[in-house]
RNA sequence: GGACAGGUGGCCGAGUGGUUAAAGGCAGCAGACUGUAAAUCUGCCCGCGCAAGCGUACGCUGGUUCGAAUCCAGCCCUGUCCA
């Protein structure tokens, strides 16, 4: 399963493995064959749970992006249907449902990033987008029963992570969730009926349920179905990807401003530079050798270029420039750069601590005086540390106001 | 159904009647050092209030007490063992 790029034939197969995508996969020799000779429709299934997607998930999306680039056929499955289950992979607790209304927002909301960074339409590696509620909602019980039911064991089902560790911990798991991984086989196989799907990606803890499906539709179908997984992503401290104090790095735009998404990557660890240059742009490998092999200070000219090349990605050109110009002119010239946040005051002025709350710099008033207190607060440059200062620009004005070296904000009037 | 053990701040985890907004650790934020990195050291870390101060908080509900996370009763939940 590694060290095999040099005997991989098939462009996709190369792709991924030189760039890191590879953690396991059924039958990689079979599958690089039929990648090589044929176009290979493959999708990946994403979760309809909140309005966005995040960093997370940009894995997947970006494994998708590379099965087109190699010429083949991506297929975004939206868990419609699936959502209104919830998997209970990974999780103690069952998630809450959903309503249809809910999810079909929240799937066309997060419709829109994969538009940036697919091409859809009717050619032979044309990506579709499709909501495996639309088979799935029609499904007769009885008629599962019989198609699904005998090629599944209770047995078997019993013996999965995400079943075996509810019922060790005694935790109730409801009819209603052990049904999930027969659902998802069940995406697979009828998918390789509509499109001709042959392959399943995924993130390395759906390796069971990618599984299931494949046996399934040898089964059933008597198909050979393939599944990739992805390693499990988290930063060099170890932390999983997307997730930051602050909340979710969202991919779409009306879940976090770009400036911040851009800051995101700005901000990694050194040493993850190049593995997310590799996952997450498009750039020549060997331009990110270049930029791997960076020493010291100068690093940080590659995580530049990562964050301009994933914002460019997911947020478009314009929105990565403007992020780094505001950065730039921010910290490089110590000015205000036109995409830092901004909030208008009245004419009266706003209290300093109430600014900073409602900047979204510090959680409450409370912790605002705090970092007053400890010297953390500048106007325009000047350290501020009394509470009861009132912030009121003349007409027209800009005040540049800052918490630590990091977060800064524009007030107005 | 029975017997034990336990439910504490974002997480882990001390605390068995007052001096406890609750030790310690992790996570987080800020300062120093740097490179908008890591590591290290330092400070902060429930909310409201300019402030004095006030309000909430130790599973839930009631009780004892001048005073309870700490004692009592009932209930809910979790873990381990027995049936």
């Amino acid at each position: 399963m590694k060290d095999t790029t040099d005997t991989y034939q098939s462009e996709l197969m190369q792709l991924l493995e030189s760039r890191g995508y590879i953690h396991q996969v059924t039958d990689a020799g079979a599958l690089d064959a039929l990648a090589a000779k044929e176009v290979v429709p493959g999708y990946i299934g994403f979760d309809a749970t909140a309005p966005s997607l995040h960093v997370g998930s940009l894995v997947q999306i970006m494994m998708l992006r590379r099965l087109q680039q190699a010429g083949h056929k991506p297929i975004v499955v939206m868990g419609g249907g699936t959502t209104k289950i919830g998997d209970p992979s990974g999780k103690d607790e069952s998630r809450r449902m959903l309503t249809g209304d809910a999810i079909a927002s929240n799937i066309a909301s997060i419709r829109t990033v994969f538009e940036r960074l697919l091409t859809f339409g009717d050619g032979p590696s044309g990506a579709v987008i499709v909501d495996n509620d639309a088979w799935l909602s029609e499904l007769g019980y009885v008629e599962l029963l019989r198609d699904v039911g005998p090629h599944f064991t209770v047995n078997r089902m019993l013996t999965f992570d995400s079943v075996r560790l509810r019922l060790d911990r005694e935790q109730p798991l409801t009819f209603l969730e052990f049904n999930y991984m027969i659902l998802q086989a069940y995406d697979f196989v009828e998918l390789a009926r509509r499109y001709d799907c042959r392959l399943q990606m995924g993130g390395s803890d759906q390796w069971g349920n990618i599984v299931n499906g494949i046996e399934l539709g040898r089964r059933t179908e008597g198909r050979e179905l393939f599944g990739l997984t992805t390693p499990l992503l988290t930063t060099a401290d170890g932390a999983k990807m997307g997730k930051t104090a602050a909340g979710a790095v969202w991919l779409n735009d009306d879940a976090l401003p770009a400036y911040d998404f851009w800051q995101y990557w700005r901000n990694c660890d050194d040493r993850d530079v190049g593995r997310f240059l590799r996952l997450f742009t498009d750039l020549p490998l060997g331009d990110i050798a270049e930029l791997e092999s960076l020493q010291g200070a100068e690093i940080n000219d590659a995580k530049v270029a990562l964050a301009n090349a994933v914002t460019a990605l997911v947020r478009g050109e314009d929105a990565a420039r403007a992020a780094e110009a505001t950065a730039a002119q921010t910290f490089d010239a110590g000015g205000a750069g036109a995409d830092l946040p901004t909030l208008a005051v009245g004419a009266e002025g706003m209290r300093i601590g109430a600014v900073l709350t409602e900047l979204g710099f510090t959680a409450s008033n409370g912790e605002a005086k705090r970092k007053l207190a400890e010297g953390a607060v500048k106007l325009d440059g000047d350290t501020i540390s009394d509470p009861g200062v009132i912030i009121a620009p003349a007409q027209g004005a800009a005040l540049k106001l800052s918490l630590g070296k990091k977060k800064h904000g524009i007030i107005t009037r």
